[in-house]
RNA sequence: GGGGAUGUAGCUCAGUCUGGGAGAGCGCUGCGUUCGCAACGCAGAGGUCGCGGGUUCGAUUCCCGUCAUCUCCA
């Protein structure tokens, strides 16, 4: 059978058992921070165990593409050196949400694997929680399990919970006994083994109570059930192969790599490790990629270039000394596409992101490879490498510390590893410390209490901007307060609004909740949750209390501003999406600021091309049409882009402008496109690498913007005293002249100053054998002072001088002295010497020092202390 | 979240430790040599020394902060 077969199986069965198929969510979990990445099949239904999310479903089931790399669960450094470790797999899986429980789940569990899949029932075990009889009683009688095949276990294994507090309770684990071939050969070697002997198929865990803080279980009045078996390991079980790498999940990729290397599978243990790291992190990174993570110093962005990176080394370790890694990615395409079709359209971009980035990581070795060849050398007589220098090339520059172990190798050194391993227990430890140190408690808690005790804020503000609602909530520092007086800062929730929350890229509205006891200024508004709107206010005057009938008024231009860039914001996406190809997706949006994934720079051509384009469809004043309760799949057979990953309902709202755009949004919009009235980007930068920033701005704004401009503009040509047509000839005329006088002016400045230093000439004395001048220069600036001293030396051969000028009440001193006479007389000791009496200090080289001061008055004194240090010495 | 490194001409980088005229190579412009090109010779343009504070008579250099990039740990 094949894995895409397995999948299809898995589904089907439970679809075929009234469960609702369910699309496997993004990589990058939505509204949770907490996670890195999605990591098993329940992460998209989190919020429906919590009482958070409500579906239409009560039953469903799922294939989920899952990461676990980085963060608390991190398979990474294991990848390639067993069977069963991937960055990157997939999770099946049957939740319940309430509806059935232990017994349906476990019948279907053994149904599927025993009767769909045949599998060898006196082959099978089970595990349970130590004390959970009932589970044991289900396998025992209803399915009929001989006791001696059911095996209790602790908390470790058999206890499942979310967090630390939540939903949480025992699972039972179904186990193949794959034989003695697949034993790891200790004497110890039972169920229970983490070798590949007895295998965990599915874990099904059964959600029945709820932890809260201080450790207490309270059974949950609607237990559920979330499952997961990874589709790897039952397809290699079922395809009758040792190792996951072995089934057509991930074969087809090694045969890939067989060839780009040249070298077999299977020939040789430690080539055979880098062909399956490859061929893993392949799929992670093209997954990965193609759900919008890109490569990044830091976060999942960061995770992925170290699998990337992980991979390319990996690839060198092979033999292959070019970038490869990108040539994989349509294999990967080819196996994963029935499952996955939208990977298909994104192969060229996630082709281009991997080679560049494989193109930027030999640049990194290349870099290294010069700093450690020094390090070598260095050390090549003690024919060991201090374990610091190791540390600091993995550390600072980021050079794979088994790229270092070999090239040290070849020359014959060892390296420090017990001072290696030091150094890096003194790094963990450092940042162990700073994490317990930032205890950030969000207020997360108090929403999350609001919601799942069934409070909802109603939305009234698409139509209108007023509305009367009545408080039902204050929150002031985290904490719920029964009133709120003037001058206090808190959160207001009511149960309806017309102020618009802040998601999906549209800012938060402004205004007042006015009652009969006082008024509060809104000052932003904020959605944490589906049905939740918090408004961050301040009291102005009087009090506010729970309870208080309050009217609700948003500041309307402020709205209509947001309206305004808001629906601007889908017609540059639209446009954007056009010029630049469809690899442009939003990437995030406050207002006006549009980031989106794009390589090279935007020229000013096709900017101005862009602005003339929406500009032009502005004057169309094509009509903005939205349309609510949608059912979603609907909406996204219509066309419709959902941009934001973000949690939407069943139904949602599709907004659509002209024939150009739509997309699922919860924003205020204008009616038509005329409204915009004017539209004008702003900048173009890069954000970060691979994400281009487009910052733009409308309607009334842009008028101002364009306005100032002008004004600049008509300013300019008064102060030149030209037409603005001429404004450009004649500012590049000024430019040329002004650099012409300015070298004119140097010139005859220094000319002047030698003339007046040959003047001076006859100011030299000779003291102690040496020529000396010291002299006033009035007029001069250091620069000026600079060039009489090199004029001088040239001039003689073996001199010494000292120059000074004044201006501003500020003095400046120069010592000269001629290299032969440099041992004798040291400029730097001599100006310091000097540099008091003007009341300043100095320093400089043994040929020449500067210094400055306060004192002019006192110039003459110190011009004439020189004669008495020349004297002595 | 914490640590390390880097930021100087269009590009690659030196200079910073120990404060005092901002440099090299490549590239660019002009002139010369050449039938022409490469090469060579001569001349030249090009820099807020990431940004903001502070110390100092004086900061690319020292101190503090900040941003960006690279990198490691969590």
């Amino acid at each position: 059978m094949k894995g895409s077969d397995v999948r299809l199986r898995f589904l089907k069965y439970f679809e075929d058992n009234g469960h609702t198929v369910v699309k496997s969510s993004s990589l990058i979990p939505k509204n949770d921070p907490t996670l890195l990445f999605t990591n098993a099949g329940m992460v998209q239904f989190k919020d429906v165990f919590l009482g958070l999310d409500k579906r239409p479903y009560k039953r469903a089931t799922s294939s989920q593409k899952c990461v676990r790399a980085g963060g608390k669960h991190s398979d990474l450094e294991n990848v390639g050196y067993t069977a069963r470790h991937h960055t990157f797999f997939e999770m099946l899986g049957n939740f319940s949400f309430g509806d059935y429980f232990k017994t349906e789940a476990i019948r279907f569990g053994w149904d599927l694997i025993t009767e769909v899949f045949k599998l060898p029932k006196d082959k099978l075990w089970v595990t349970i929680f130590r004390d959970d009889d009932e589970a044991f009683d289900i396998w025992r009688r209803a399915i009929g399990l001989p006791p001696e095949r059911i095996s209790r276990m602790g908390e470790k294994d058999n206890f499942w919970a979310m967090g630390d507090t939540g939903p949480c309770g025992p699972c039972s684990e179904i186990i193949i006994d794959q034989g003695e071939a697949f034993s790891c050969g200790k004497p110890s070697c039972a169920l229970g083994c983490d070798c590949d002997r007895y295998l965990e198929l599915w874990n099904l865990v059964f959600m029945q109570y709820d932890r809260d803080s201080s450790g207490n279980l309270t059974p949950l009045p609607n237990p559920s059930i979330d499952t997961g078996m990874g589709l790897e390991r039952i397809t290699a079980v079922l395809q009758g192969v040792k190792s996951n790498y072995e089934t057509d999940l991930l074969r087809g990729i090694i045969l890939r790599i067989e060839e780009i290397a040249g070298k077999p599978y299977g020939a040789n243990s430690s080539t055979d490790v880098s062909m399956r790291v490859i061929a893993d992190h392949s799929r992670a990174v093209t997954f990965l990629i193609s759900d919008g993570v890109f490569p990044s110093n830091e976060g999942r962005g960061y995770v992925l270039r170290r699998i990337l990176r992980r991979a390319v080394r990996h690839s060198r370790v092979l033999g292959i000394k070019e970038p490869c890694l990108f040539s994989l990615i349509p294999s990967v395409n080819e196996i994963m596409q029935s499952a996955y079709p939208e990977l298909d359209e994104r192969l060229a971009f996630v082709t281009e992101v991997v080679k560049n980035e494989e193109e930027r990581f030999f640049e990194t070795i290349d870099r290294g490879l010069d700093l450690l060849n020094l390090e070598v050398q260095k050390h090549g007589e003690q024919k060991i490498l201090p374990g610091e220098v190791v540390f600091k090339l993995y550390d600072t520059y980021g050079f794979p510390l088994d790229l270092t172990e070999d090239i040290v190798k070849e020359r014959g050194l060892q390296i420090d590893y017990p001072a290696f391993e030091k150094e890096m227990d003194k790094q963990r430890e450092k940042s162990r410390q700073a994490w317990k140190g930032s205890g950030e408690e969000e207020l997360a808690p108090l929403y999350k209490e609001f919601v799942s005790g069934g409070l909802i804020v109603s939305f009234t503000g698409y139509e209108s901007t007023k509305d009367t609602g009545r408080i039902t909530a204050i929150i002031k520092e985290g904490r719920l307060v029964d009133s709120a007086a003037e001058g206090e800062e808190v959160e207001i929730i009511t149960d309806k609004t017309p102020f618009y929350g802040e998601s999906g890229g549209q800012v938060g509205d402004r205004g007042f909740i006015e009652g009969d006891g006082g008024i509060a200024e809104v000052v932003e508004t904020k959605k944490p949750f589906l049905n939740l709107i918090v408004h961050h206010s301040v009291i102005k005057k009087g009090t506010l209390w729970v309870g208080d009938k309050v009217e609700l008024r948003v500041d309307e231009s402020y709205r209509y501003g947001v309206r305004t860039h808001h629906t601007t914001t889908h017609i540059l996406h639209a446009v954007l999406r056009e010029t630049l190809g469809t690899h442009v997706r939003q990437a995030g949006s406050l207002v006006i600021r549009f980031d989106f994934t794009h390589f090279s720079s935007i020229d000013d051509k096709t900017i101005r091309t862009m602005e003339d384009v929406i500009n032009d469809r502005v004057r169309w004043d094509d009509r903005v049409i939205t349309r609510t309760d949608v059912p979603y799949e609907e909406a996204i057979r219509s066309g419709a882009m959902a941009i934001f990953e973000e949690k939407y309902g069943d139904k949602v709202r599709v907004v659509s402008i002209g024939d150009y755009s739509k997309e699922l949004c919860g924003g205020t919009h204008l009616h038509t496109t005329g409204e915009v009235g004017l539209f004008k980007i702003v900048t173009e930068t890069a954000s970060s690498a691979g994400v281009r920033r487009i910052e733009a701005i409308a309607g009334e704004s842009a008028w101002k913007f364009l306005r100032k401009q002008e004004e600049t503009l008509v300013e300019a040509s008064r102060v030149l005293k030209v037409p603005q047509s001429d404004l450009i000839s004649r500012l590049k005329k000024v430019v040329e002249e002004n650099e012409k006088l300015r070298k004119e002016l140097e010139s005859f400045k220094s000319k002047m100053m030698i003339e007046r230093a040959r003047e001076l000439l006859d100011n030299i004395k000779e003291v102690n054998g040496i020529k000396v001048l010291s002299v006033e220069i009035s007029e001069a600036g250091p620069d000026e002072l600079r060039k009489v001293w090199d004029d001088l030396k040239s001039k003689f051969k073996s001199c010494l001088a000292v120059l000074g000028t004044r201006n501003d009440g500020k003095a400046f001193l120069l010592v000269g002295v001629t290299k032969d006479l440099s041992k004798r007389f040291h400029a730097g000791n001599i100006v310091k010497e000097l540099a008091p009496l003007i009341g300043g200090g100095g320093g400089g080289k043994p040929d020449m020092a500067q210094a400055g001061g306060n004192k002019p008055e006192n110039l003459d004194a110190a011009l004439k202390k020189v004669f008495e240090i020349i004297n002595k010495g």
